[in-house]
DNA sequence: AAGCCGGGGGC
DNA sequence: GCCCCAGGCTT
């Protein structure tokens, strides 16, 4: 099979195959940008209610733009990695005041966005602009490396590279887009982590993982590392004029942007009831006891797990005082589901609004 | 080069 | 439970 066959059989099968997306095939370089920033370490269910949300909301570039990041992470919220939204908000601001409102349609432009790196640089000049970039993803490395049969750890940068020849190599110069699609397109529908359908492959006829029965040895990655489980302690503060604090997380830390009930991490030896009372303490210069447990429950983050442990609480001494760079607000259980909270955070927040949801139903 | 950064679904 | 996902940023 030459690299002409290896271009038709995909193409033709991407042709028949591909999946409806709402930014697939619509030739808008806004909407081909945001859906390649939602995508990133993101599956294309998961990603597509998301992206229709944020198209009502911000139409064009110039919506974006002009937004406030507290808007834009709201509707970011439940989709992760929130430093995307972030990234991309300040993006938005670039494209308006240094590009015209127009997404760049260079490799050196486009790369000057924040959030957008050589993946999304690729896949951006590829499909929207019909330029000759490969992309090479998850999809991608999986499919080349059991198409060409390579057995090293796709971990590494150097296989990494090699992948990038490969597909730089194979990538059709009239449709450049979609081929980049195609490999994608096929990685997530056929050519899967386990399992794979080969028997529906355009490609299988060459394809060396599936000759030599290597398809689940091939793509191999070195074992993950084990990711740490923590215990968190965390206070719902609640006041006479029924209202909770809440604080602001700062832009640089994990769930940047977003807002949390305080608390922290579990030391050596401490009950849980004092943990949360030492970092109130520590974050906000104020003592609270501990009126009762509230909730409690697991999450897992990318690189380590928690058990949260809410407890409600009240303010015997002081003021609540934020630190540097960090706001506090007092807010009613109504106006929760204005703020953008991280998973774990919204789990609370909805006990919260349910609770106080029957209680009103009890007073009528 | 390695670590950090969310949340969900498949197995 | 673990793995993976249309990766990028930071150190």
């Amino acid at each position: 099979m030459t690299d002409t066959d290896f271009r038709n059989h995909l193409l033709a099968w991407y042709d028949n195959n591909k999946r409806d997306m709402p930014w697939r095939d619509c030739g808008d370089p806004y909407k081909i940008w945001i859906s390649e920033i939602m995508l990133q370490q993101t599956r294309v269910d998961q990603a597509t209610p998301y992206f229709k949300r944020f198209m009502d909301r911000f139409p064009t570039v110039h919506d974006l733009a002009k937004a406030d990041q507290q808007d834009v992470l709201k509707v970011w919220e439940g989709l992760g990695y929130y430093s995307r939204a972030r990234h991309l908000h300040a993006a938005s601001k670039l494209v308006v005041e240094e590009f015209d409102g127009k997404v760049p349609n260079t490799w050196e432009e486009i790369n000057e966005l924040k959030g957008v790196g050589p993946y999304t640089a690729s896949a951006v000049l590829s499909i929207a602009y019909q330029k000759k970039h490969a992309v090479v993803d998850g999809n991608v490395i999986r499919v080349l490396s059991r198409y060409f049969g390579i057995e090293d750890d796709v971990r590494s940068t150097k296989t990494k590279n090699t992948i990038q020849d490969y597909a730089d190599d194979l990538i059709s110069e009239e449709r450049p887009g979609d081929f980049n699609q195609a490999v994608m397109e096929l990685g997530a529908m056929v050519c899967t982590p386990s399992n794979p359908e080969c028997e529906k492959c355009p490609l299988q006829a060459n394809c060396v993982a599936h000759k030599t029965v290597k398809t689940e040895d091939i793509p191999y990655k070195s074992p993950a590392k084990k990711r740490p489980h923590h215990q968190i302690g965390v206070g719902i503060i609640m006041n006479n004029n029924e209202e909770v604090l809440i604080a602001l997380r700062p832009d640089d830390a994990m769930l940047g942007g977003m807002w949390e009930f305080p608390g922290g991490k579990q030391e050596e030896n401490e009950k849980m009831e004092d943990t949360v009372i030492r970092e109130l303490r520590e974050e906000l210069d104020v003592d609270v006891s501990i009126s009762k447990p509230f909730m409690k429950l697991d999450h897992a983050y990318s690189h380590f797990k928690i058990t949260m442990h809410a407890y409600l609480c009240e303010i015997e001494a002081g003021t609540p005082q934020p630190n540097t760079s960090q706001e506090i607000r007092w807010i009613t259980i109504d106006e929760l589901e204005d703020y953008p909270f991280p998973k774990a955070n919204r789990k609370l927040t909805e006990k919260l609004m349910n609770l106080d949801k029957g209680q009103q139903e009890l007073e009528i």
